[in-house]
RNA sequence: GGGCGGUUAGCUCAGCUGGUAGAGCAUCGGUUUUACACGCCGGGUGUCAGAGGUUCAAGCCCUCUACCGCCCA
């Protein structure tokens, strides 16, 4: 073996090797209790950033344990068509290199050019997830608009337009003006922006001398107010009402009318009506039978009935000729500084227009209520419990669905629309002829669904619900679903709601909620804003395994991570450690050791070793049971580096000869490989194939289970003790400046004639780690020479002086610490005597920290009779 | 406006049902000890954001404040 570990080398292989043998493929026979997650699908928007490797790596720990302890599982891959960024995408791409637009080629022309995309798309994505070892049955690999899920869509929007929830209606929506398309609620972010509040003066009909003030921050909406909004109560206005105003620079007169609505807190307490761009004036206007004069049009221009000057002007342009001009009418009272919350396109950041369509529409209030109750009734449990609130307060309020796109690259709107009659048949294959006037001049709708809505069909439509599969019999519901958690909303919540309406069932037991990695200025990680960091460079660097690591013991439910490359460091040296473990264990092995060991016959150090690994090995189970992977990883680090490596490892250099402690270190490093599997798959293979034994491959060899014939708590107190008096010797000779190389006798005392038994028992450890030229228990130290000495529980060290300038050192040491240890005593005594602390603890509470102060006392008397000693 | 989370060693973060604080990296001293210098041995490091309260005892529970971040409207 080389003497560092090449995790280029290793991870560059084996993936391949698991792949073809089908590793991650369930047998066709159930072998176990079935384990299914459907991979939440990335984007084919281009690559994956470092928050998939989080959000791909802990399932992949989950999945391959499962599959370790003999679980049917699969772990079915997929990619996301994901409609407005990559066609936003592509129509960039297309623009920069032919310098065309979509239009100039046409709609299926283009589509092929994003077809092309998201083919290169998903090979590097999935050679990206490859290269982080993911357990994926990639014979089950989905796409969101393969032919085969579009059949699943058209049936499940044809099944809720019978059942009435899909409709079609003429509402207020958000539309993106640079993406071309209509939004739902959700892809719209709210931001603050530090605008203007403009103060206007709309003069009175009756007498152009007096007016009315409204404020507003978008002044060009003005050029389509119909009304003028006042407090019923209001005694600023309320004898206004029912008069009409002469709305500036349009010739206009628009009423002012009394709503209960309105706030009179805001601005002068008069609010400009504009219903055809804001949804409350929207639902003013409806109440007070006013008409919607709609001046932006789809793409943010001025258009409709306004002064010729305005007309095609980009809305912000406008902002500033309408406040020029107003301005120069004198109308202005005042402007002043504002901050107020502005929706924003989530894909490209532009300011959303509020826009009236018709669109199509899902109903969800109606799906939303059993998919509350599943969750209320515990069918679905989200890890951390919290995340609960938060799916529960959206779920309530929630609206009704926006779900068509003005976009090509999608699930193509199953409707169809009559041309003779002018009927709509929605259908899921072609119609041929209406079925009410017999035409045969159909068009189908330009519109495209939400990507979401093919989301929310995933975890049954990629089991094949619409063939009504065995897959879906055997695998869904699906065990968990692991996401971050914004996207609780887009996925989670609409996957339980259709899960439930179409699957019979929740489409998951367990929802586990990881946190976002954010980049170093807190800003969540993004390919659009483009700081997004390429997983792939810190594999090439520190390994995949190492990244994972990483992942895995930083991700705290619930908590957001930010990726520290010093970790990673740190872990990738931990792969070494390991190798370097194995390296050294495999060169002692000799080939004569023992398949199997009589538990009995072992030596302490042996039964200590593996009696550390099975309480590590419960707390394991324990911990990935309950999802808490960091605390697992957590525990394997130190048990491998902390006890195996530092200990173990050492003691074996005494034992070297015996078969029985070479065949406990290759038990104990394969039980190591086989805990580490889940969170480092490729470095535990690359050893578990040089230690070999039936399986050839890691994965189907089990995962570690605690054993009672492995309990030995008497050669694990003796074990302790041990360690414990080669801790202070050597704390000793660092302290006095002793030659790390020089070996020097030692002599040692003990007031506990168990620990004392124990520790004769493991001399011959004691000699090496503590580099002992000869060691000795003795009653007392009177008749010894001089020494520096050291002193722990139970135990006294002498180490002889060389000269007597060693002896003025160590006197000056004791005094130090005699100081120190006569201030915590004081301390101790004082919480011991006052406050009531004594009446009120608990007994054994109590009985520690007596034991504690004693031992402390018993410490500091040695030291005293140290000091008088040499003094 | 409503809600959630964070504030612990220089940095990035753990700390389970309250019992005198931990990891990785960094740092300091020593060390080419035959698995590993991606190492080994040893050390230092913190008024656990601030104030108040409950308690014998609070990083952990309660109240308030400050700052940072997020979600929803």
């Amino acid at each position: 073996m080389e003497k560092s570990y090449d995790h280029l080398q290793t991870e560059s292989g084996w993936y391949r090797r698991w792949e073809q043998q089908g590793l991650f493929t369930p047998a066709a026979e159930p072998t176990g209790i079935p384990f299914s997650i459907i991979l939440p699908p990335p984007n084919v928007t281009g690559s994956l950033h470092i928050g998939h490797a989080l959000t791909l790596s802990l399932p992949d720990i989950i999945v391959r344990r499962k599959m370790m302890q003999g679980f049917h599982v699969l772990w079915l891959p997929g990619i996301d068509h994901a409609g407005i960024a990559t066609q936003m995408m592509v129509e960039k791409n297309l623009k920069k290199e032919t310098g065309r637009s979509k239009e100039d080629l046409g709609r299926e022309k283009f589509l092929e050019l994003v077809w092309d995309w998201k083919n290169s798309s998903e090979k590097q994505i999935v050679g990206q997830i490859k290269k982080l070892g993911l357990a994926l049955d990639w014979s089950r690999m989905k796409f969101t608009l393969s032919e085969e899920m579009q059949r699943a869509v058209r049936r499940v929007f044809v099944a809720l337009y019978r059942e009435g929830k899909i409709y079609q209606g003429t509402y207020m929506v958000n539309r993106c003006p640079n993406c071309k398309t209509v939004l739902s609620d959700l892809e719209v972010e709210h931001k603050e922006i530090h605008g203007r509040l403009t103060h206007i003066r709309y003069p009175l009909r009756r007498d152009p001398q007096r007016w009315v003030v409204v404020a507003t921050t978008r002044p060009e909406t003005m050029l389509g107010d119909v009304a003028v909004a006042v407090h019923p109560k209001d005694p600023r206005y309320k004898k206004l009402i029912g008069q009409e105003l002469m709305l500036p620079l349009t010739g206009r007169a628009i009423p002012i009318v009394g709503d209960e609505d309105v706030d009179r807190e805001f601005g002068t307490g008069a609010v400009k009506v504009t219903p055809a761009h804001d949804p409350i004036d929207f639902k003013i206007a409806l109440k007070h039978r006013l008409e919607k004069i709609v001046v932006i049009d789809e793409l943010a221009r001025m258009t409709g009935p306004i002064p010729e000057k305005y007309l095609g002007l980009d809305r912000f342009a406008c902002r500033q000729e309408v406040l020029h001009d107003l301005r120069t009418l004198g109308l202005i009272e005042k402007e002043e500084d504002y901050t107020h919350n502005v929706g924003h396109c989530q894909r490209c950041e532009t300011v959303v227009e509020p826009n009236i369509s018709k669109q199509w529409f899902l109903k969800t209030a109606e799906l939303a209520s059993p998919a509350i109750q599943a969750v209320r009734d515990h069918e679905i449990i989200f890890i951390p419990e919290k995340w609960k609130k938060v799916y529960f307060n959206w779920m309530e309020n929630i609206q009704d669905w926006c779900i068509s796109r003005q976009l090509w690259w999608g699930h193509r709107i199953p409707a169809f629309y009559c041309q003779e009659c002018q009927e709509v048949i929605v259908s899921e294959e072609e119609p041929g002829r209406c079925p009410q006037c017999a035409g045969s001049r159909l068009v189908q709708d330009d519109d495209v669904l939400d990507t979401w809505f093919s989301s929310a069909l995933w975890p049954f439509t990629t089991l094949g619900w619409q063939d009504d599969s065995p897959d879906f019999k055997v695998f869904y519901p699906t065990s968990i679903m692991i996401t971050a958690f914004d996207i609780i909303f887009f996925w989670v919540a609409r996957m339980i709601m259709m899960g439930l309406h179409f699957g019979q069932a929740v489409p998951f037991r367990e929802v586990l909620i990881n946190g976002l990695i954010r980049d170093e200025k807190g800003q969540k990680m993004s390919k659009t804003k483009g700081n997004a960091v390429d997983p792939l460079d810190i594999i090439r660097e520190y390994g995949a395994d190492a990244l994972r690591f990483t992942l895995a013991i930083q991700a705290v439910p619930g908590m957001d991570i930010s990726l520290s490359i010093s970790r990673v460091k740190g872990y990738k040296a931990f792969a070494n450690k390991i190798w370097n473990a194995s390296r050294y264990v495999i060169m002692n092995l000799k080939g004569d050791e023992p398949a199997a060991f009589s538990p009995g016959a072992i030596s302490d150090a042996d039964k200590w070793i593996l009696h550390r690994l099975n309480a590590v090995v419960e707390k394991v189970n324990g911990s990935c049971d309950g999802y808490r992977l960091y605390e697992a990883a957590d525990l394997i680090y130190h048990f491998v580096w902390d006890e195996y490596c530092d200990w173990y490892l050492e003691f074996s250099k005494s034992d070297q000869d015996s078969p029985d402690t070479r065949a406990v270190l290759k038990l104990t490093l394969f039980r190591i490989l086989q805990l580490l599997h889940p969170f480092m798959p490729f470095v535990s293979e690359e050893i578990y194939q040089r230690i070999k034994g039936e399986k050839d491959f890691l994965v189907q060899t089990g995962f570690p289970s605690f054993s009672r014939d492995f309990v030995f708590p008497e050669a694990h107190a003796a074990v302790e003790t041990l360690k414990k008096v080669v801790a202070e010797t050597r704390k000793t000779r660092t302290e006095n400046r002793i030659e790390p190389n020089k070996r020097i006798p030692v002599y040692l005392k003990c007031e506990a004639p168990p620990e004392r038994r124990q520790l004769e028992k493991h001399l011959k450890y004691f000699d090496f780690l503590s580099r002992s030229l000869k060691t000795e228990i003795v009653d007392d130290f009177a008749a010894l020479p001089k020494g520096f000495r050291g002193v722990s529980q139970n135990w006294e060290i002498l180490l002889p002086f060389v000269d007597d300038q060693d002896r003025q050192r160590e006197l000056q040491r004791l005094k130090l610490e005699h100081g120190k240890l006569t201030q915590l005593i004081a301390q101790m005594e004082a919480k011991l005597a006052g406050g009531g602390f004594a009446d009120k603890a608990p007994a054994e509470v109590i009985l520690t920290f007596k034991k504690n102060l004693q031992e402390y006392i018993e410490k500091k008397a040695k030291i005293g009779r140290t000091i008088d000693d040499l003094t």
